[in-house]
DNA sequence: TAGATTGTTAATCGATTAACAATC
DNA sequence: TAGATTGTTAATCGATTAACAATC
């Protein structure tokens, strides 16, 4: 079994299975089948088994996964075994939720940088962070040692930041703002644009194009 | 047209498609073609245009797309040519966040209700609008005719809140709390939870040293 | 017209699911 | 052991891409 192309598909899914397995450890579950998996998550067992193997032989036959030992090994496929540092420009109102989010905390990605281009939110405090004026995120990226930027400007300015975070030599980037950006290949991009979502979802409601009350007949 | 089976792919689409033509409305670029599309969008123009013929003959051999044509089909097809009424439940600061959001107002969403389950927050103003007490859901879903809802409690509560939602006789959820939700079926949930973007971004970072230590040789 | 570009069918590619020997 | 469940191969399903006649 060599270098085998995964899917993106397949690195999709690792942090839903990281998800659902921390769930399990908090219930202090101590193993999982592909099959009690899978009904959690809506996904076929031997999707999830083949996602796994992957990777690994993680399970045992006859048994199942162990959740704790499972975690662990997903944390090291996703890099998460080691920290890694995040900068974050635009500290607007989505930028402050995001910033306060702490569930990432425990996966080892913190937020070590906050830049923003209005003077009067440069120096305020988020977080026991001071908002830096965007000019000095070259340096400090340099610095900290960051890898990862989180753009939260409004959309005309998110390609603006982008060309600094490529500039400052960031690996990849979490894009918020609701427009495509320009980026070199090697550097990753991926969105987190919820008005894809929320258009999208609108097309699912209404189906037998009903009133307002949902069909109750079988 | 009959009534085919539209993939999620496809109708995951459409929402970029209409962001990429109201840019080039915006420019005032009266037409576009497939091939132009798939530049910006790093789509195949073949995709673009069969994802279009799905719903209707809306181009023109030889010519291309009519930029505003197409908006017009695209948001009918999402059926936002009529008001959608969102209510949000979760006014901490993503909920504040997304109901700053206008980008989809000119969608035709409106968020015209948001609640928050703490006395302490119950009462306070954001937008113009006046944050209810998560008692006061199902009234008010009703009264005001609001067939989405949009999730930014913490995870813990998530569930809860879906409850809720269902029983008021919601159709959609949108939900930002990284858990899975229980709904029934015929309730249409989308995810727009950011933390499984980052944590797969990690995956990507540090393309060289990508030769990952393959345990089990077999 | 001649060049451009659609809508659509056929070919290809990739992802999901089923099945089962291996084995805990 | 006997039942359970993995890891993996083969079968199926679905989505993307190529190709091209139709036609603006």
């Amino acid at each position: 079994m060599k270098a085998l192309k995964i899917s993106e598909a397949v690195v999709r899914r690792l942090p839903v299975y990281l998800q659902v397995l921390n769930d399990l450890r908090k219930r202090d579950v101590q193993t999982v089948s592909s099959q009690e998996l899978g009904n959690k998550l809506d996904l076929n067992p031997a999707q999830i088994r083949k996602d796994l193997a992957y990777f690994g032989d993680f399970g045992r036959k006859g048994i199942g996964y162990d959740v704790s030992y499972l975690i662990e090994k997903i944390r090291q496929i996703l890099k998460l075994d080691q920290p890694l540092f995040v900068a974050l420009v635009g500290a607007g109102n989505l930028g402050r939720a995001l910033s306060n989010y702490s569930t990432y905390l425990k996966d080892n990605m913190k937020i070590t940088a906050i830049f923003d281009a209005h003077p009067s939110i440069v120096g305020t405090q988020i977080n026991s962070l001071t908002v830096l004026p965007i000019e000095a995120l070259k340096a400090t990226v340099a610095e900290l040692n960051i890898r990862v930027g989180i753009i939260t400007v409004p959309a005309a300015e998110a390609q603006n930041v982008a060309d600094r975070f490529v500039e400052a030599g960031i690996e990849g980037i979490l894009n918020f703002a609701p427009t495509i950006l320009r980026v070199p290949d090697e550097i990753r991009i991926h969105h987190a644009d919820f008005t894809t979502e929320l258009l999208s979802l609108a097309y699912y409601l209404d189906k037998e194009g009903d009133e307002l009350n949902e069909p109750s007949m079988d």
